[in-house]
RNA sequence: CGGGGUGUGGCUCAGCUUGGUAGAGCGCUGCGUUCGGGACGCAGAGGUCGGAGGUUCAAAUCCUCUCACCCCGACCA
């Protein structure tokens, strides 16, 4: 299955996108409420694996869950300047509740560490109190003016992480270590390879020192920004006045982070994976591992292939695994192949009266090498240890994806030192990740994204780019101590 | 907020220019034949044509207003 095919065609790539959801069942426009989503049961069922591979790396890092309102008074948002004017254009206000005008608006949250910072310092008094390591799962809102299918929807689901620490040092070593969980639940969950990087200045979160941040590469060469991890400093402690007396007596402002990764990471895993044929999952995001087609002409045939396909059923959920088995009348094998491929099941088992001779099943994966008559390869498994061999095949298969896009990844990454070179990158739709050398000023950053539209999405943390050297900057020729990572974004 | 579209059965759309019985394909229901890569036959159900007003003997069609959604940009996860 090495060689096979990637979409990427660039044009129609909008479409294609929202072709795979729908035919997926995952989503659809909610129509009714602009820019909202309805997410369907069968995009919810990843969300939930996504969330749980999420929830128990939180847990085991010593965070916990809660829960905090919906509505913020507007005067919280007004506490931290820059908080405050970076999410003011999305906002959307509640100004009526119980048949009369409210005295003060709410805001219907577009994050939490405003409210989330209020209940921060009536909890946090002692150094004994810290570190508060609170995570919420929760649906926020941001009045976007353009939107996208899980990519950027008016309200979407997310998880937030809130910490408080007493030195900016514990602090930072949080926002790397959730950086961290993002990537390996990225690369060993989702399949889906990234970048982690800091924001520079214009990139970052309003109200954030620091912003670190998760990139992956889409199918059509434009970034994704997965997820984000953020230094607050003590710009929340001080704003809403979270302060603690530490052990040598003296009071002193608590040292926040937060970060969070959204229902977006389902747009993420549909672009890195899916083709022509409809959605690919990985394994472990897949809400159904196997699907069993059963191949029957007459009646007695149809008695004994049933009656093999719920024996491999149960042997298969015996391992864990979640089989559907479909039983489905008036539906040609053929036409049922097809639905659960757009569907995005990995491994697809057909038993009819020839394997029931055999002992043995056709297996598929969903995505499979073909012959020389452009027929996909099956292969034959033996009932003997089928669910190992199931096993194993699924475990490669998680691997091979990963592996996949890591190589697409890696095909359209390149270091570039003119300006000509710089702009054919990006010329027309075209995108790809491009490290360049960029003299550390905002005034160049908005200047190239101007001439190109490609703007910075990071500066890679060591290891996750080309090493640190000096050079000169592609536009200016200032100088510039590295290169930083630029792509045209979602 | 600019530009461009679209609102007609569950879905995709035709019909509108030139007003005259509301259509097709897919899907759905029933029966029969089929079934190893998207089956077929027969019978059937399903629509106040986004909304309001106007013109007219007569409006899906023409006019006015309005609402909504989609796409492309700018803003942003």
């Amino acid at each position: 299955m090495s060689e096979a095919r990637i979409t990427t065609r660039a044009k129609d790539y909008a479409q294609w996108y929202q072709d795979v959801i729908q035919e997926a069942d995952l989503a659809e426009a909610a129509g009714v409420v602009k820019g909202c989503m309805v997410i369907k049961p069968h995009g919810y069922a990843v969300w939930e694996k996504i969330q749980a591979a999420l929830d128990v790396r939180f847990k085991a890092t010593g965070h916990k869950n809660a829960c905090f309102p919906l509505l913020i008074p507007m005067s919280f948002l007004q506490k931290e300047a820059e908080h405050v004017e970076g999410f003011s254009p999305e906002l959307a206000v509640v100004t009526h509740a119980g048949g009369k005008e409210l005295e003060e608006p709410y805001v219907i949250r577009p994050t939490s560490e405003t409210i989330i910072g209020h209940f921060f310092s009536k909890w946090i008094d002692s150094h004994r109190d810290l570190p508060m390591l609170i995570n919420q799962w929760a649906n926020v809102m941001r009045w976007e003016l353009r939107t996208r299918l899980f990519l950027r929807t008016g309200e979407f689901l997310w998880q937030e992480g809130h910490t408080a620490h007493a030195t900016h040092e514990e602090a930072t070593e949080e926002v790397q270590r959730m950086l961290d969980i993002y990537r390996e639940v990225l690369h060993d969950v989702l399949a889906v390879p990234v970048i982690q990087g800091v924001k520079t200045t214009n990139e970052r979160f309003a109200g954030a020192v620091e912003t670190r941040c998760i990139e992956a590469m889409m199918q059509d060469g434009k970034a994704l920004q997965a997820g984000t991890s953020h230094d607050l400093g003590q710009n929340f402690g001080k704003a809403f006045n979270v302060t603690f007396q530490s052990a040598s007596g003296e009071r002193e402002y608590v040292w926040q982070t937060s970060w969070g990764v959204s229902t977006r990471l389902i747009g993420a895993v549909i672009m890195t994976h899916s083709d022509d044929d409809g959605l690919v999952l990985p394994p472990k995001l897949a809400p159904i591992h196997v699907v069993i087609v059963p191949i029957y002409r007459k009646d007695d045939e149809k008695v004994a292939v049933m009656e093999a396909a719920e024996r491999i059923a149960k042997t298969l959920r015996d391992d864990g695994l979640t089989v559907e088995l479909d039983a489905r009348e008036g539906l040609k094998p053929g036409a049922k192949y097809y639905d659960w491929e757009r569907k995005g099941v990995p491994m697809r088992l057909e038993l009819g009266p020839r394997d029931l001779q055999s002992r043995s099943v056709m297996c598929k994966m969903r995505i499979a090498d073909v012959d020389e008559n452009g027929k996909a390869v099956k292969e034959t498994l033996s009932w003997d240890d089928l669910g190992v061999q199931v096993g194993q095949r699924l475990d490669a298969f998680q691997r091979f994806l990963f592996e996949r896009a890591l190589a697409f990844r890696e095909a359209r990454t390149s270091e570039v030192d003119t300006w000509e070179e710089f702009v054919a990158c990006f010329r027309d739709g075209e995108s790809s990740f491009v490290y360049a050398h960029w003299d550390g000023t905002t005034e160049t950053e908005l200047a190239i994204k101007e001439a190109t539209k490609a703007t910075i999405r990071c500066l890679p943390l060591e290891g996750q780019g080309p090493a640190p050297s000096p050079g000169q900057c592609i536009k200016t020729g200032k100088p510039s101590a590295r290169r930083v990572l630029f792509a045209k974004n979602y």
